[in-house]
DNA sequence: GGCCGATCCG
DNA sequence: CGGATCGGCC
């Protein structure tokens, strides 16, 4: 528990609305099939109800369903890709409507939807990183970055309705001061350039989404969700970065309970460079 | 223990003759840096004074010394490369006199040799595998194994002396039909055919080298020193070979006090695909 | 620093 | 099957 508001580490669920209260996670697991000790221990640490995969680096037939499926989840919906990305989204509450999009028509595996029982739309995506140079005409992995947040922008300006969404996942960009270890540092390091953090601002106003997490730790306060590996020590240095994000409709910002970075995994053996991302929501029954 | 004259997995010492009771063991290791767990377990149990091995797979600055060293060996040799082979030699008694021969003039560290105290020279060697086919003109690979064992034979052959030796390693050959699990399946297969078996037996008789393993326990008994990686239930199946070998001069014949396959080796966690191989003997004092 | 796949080698 | 290396990617 880190917050006064936390989602509590394993505990209770007493519900003061109406709802059914859910605990949404988001995780760039960094292989899924070489991560299976901690996923499990994270799972049932945690206990998340919809737990939403980035970075599983595997085809689907290939996919570790049945250890997936162990820990409780008794629906999913699984897009991977050889070597890179793949996305995955696990669930005890049962999932309809799978659906995707290719972003930039690249064929990757980034996107994932689904729709969550009361209607809620579920989008899980794994933006990409783009490369060290900060110059889409020099860096055309920074270009297909931009362009990939440009698209989203485009995509959910168009369905601005009433439709209650959550949108998470690995966005790849840390946009306040608080969301890295320097902001001064970091003002020319892809992941926290003004053009990235300006992109993402306009990707949020187009569909009025809310912060989830920020609703709950304030802003003031530095979150990070992603240390490298290169950093020996990270815990003490502690140079890390919010990547991972998850976003609610206006609809549903009444509805958070508590949110939460689960620390702790970056430290387990055998650790993803990337810490887990929680919410608790209070779902429309 | 697995013969009536056996090494005994840290027995008792006890000495009927005038020497110093010495206990040597060879193994290919392959890879010694990732192999120290097992490393470990094997010389705490079995506590050999002199530990050759093979394939160590590492740079000399890169080789893990200290670990090494920890377990009881103050005094080493080492010779290795890239990715492939290399040799070393650890011992509780001293070394003198390290050295090598570039066997083929390829470069590989294939050899080192060590003098003991009281004289006594060691060879601890890694014979080339051959590759699959069995022919030296369909196949480099081959050819240079049969090269590599003409070369030791005749180096051998110009130091006919009185002068006690040791000769040990991976010699990739089983010459007697009980070192193979079936001798008629493996009479076309590199490492028991009919070529390279007399091609060893010639380099034995240049220089009156005596099978100290084979002294101990009878050549009628089925005896292996490696069973390959891809055959699951190596234990069960047991399609081994016993291409690892330790050989004295005939002076040194009547010192042998045992021998053993340390057979539960190969059934290690982080297992080699190897069994390192002992002997005991009363070294002149 | 660490994961993936490809390639070489046993 | 399982070492080692290398280049791509993060």
């Amino acid at each position: 528990m880190t917050t006064a508001k936390g989602t509590g580490k394993g505990g209770s669920r007493r519900s003061a609305a109406s709802g059914r209260r859910v605990r949404i996670a988001t995780w760039n697991i960094n292989s899924v099939r070489i991560r299976l000790e901690p996923l499990g221990r994270f799972v049932r640490e945690w206990k998340p109800d919809i737990l939403c995969l980035q970075e599983t680096k595997v085809v689907d037939p290939d996919f570790p369903l049945d250890a997936v499926r162990s820990l409780g989840f008794a629906h999913h919906a699984v897009r991977g890709q050889k070597s890179y990305n793949g996305v995955a989204i696990f669930s005890r509450l049962p999932l309809a409507s799978p659906a995707f999009e290719d972003w930039c028509d690249k064929g990757d595996c980034r996107h994932l939807s689904v729709e969550l029982p009361g209607g809620v739309e579920l989008h899980n995506f794994y933006v990409p990183a783009g490369g060290d140079i900060p110059d889409p005409d020099a860096n055309p992995k920074f270009d297909h970055k931009l362009r990939f947040v440009d698209q989203m922008r485009d995509w959910f300006a168009r369905r601005r309705d009433s439709r209650p969404r959550i949108l998470l996942g690995d966005l790849n960009i840390a946009p306040l001061e608080t969301d890295v270890w320097s902001h001064k540092q970091l003002l020319k390091v892809v992941s926290h350039t003004p053009v990235e953090v300006e992109k993402l601002g306009r990707m949020m106003e187009a569909h009025d989404w809310v912060d989830a997490v920020r609703e709950v730790i304030p802003p003031e306060e530095k979150l990070y969700s992603w240390w490298s590996y290169r950093s020996p020590d990270w815990d003490m240095a502690d140079k890390g970065r919010r990547l991972d994000h998850i976003w609610v409709t206006p609809g549903l910002k009444g509805a958070i309970r508590g949110a939460e970075v689960a620390r702790a995994v970056r430290g387990f053996e055998m650790a993803s460079d990337h810490a887990p991302v929680l919410v608790d929501l209070e779902l429309p029954a």
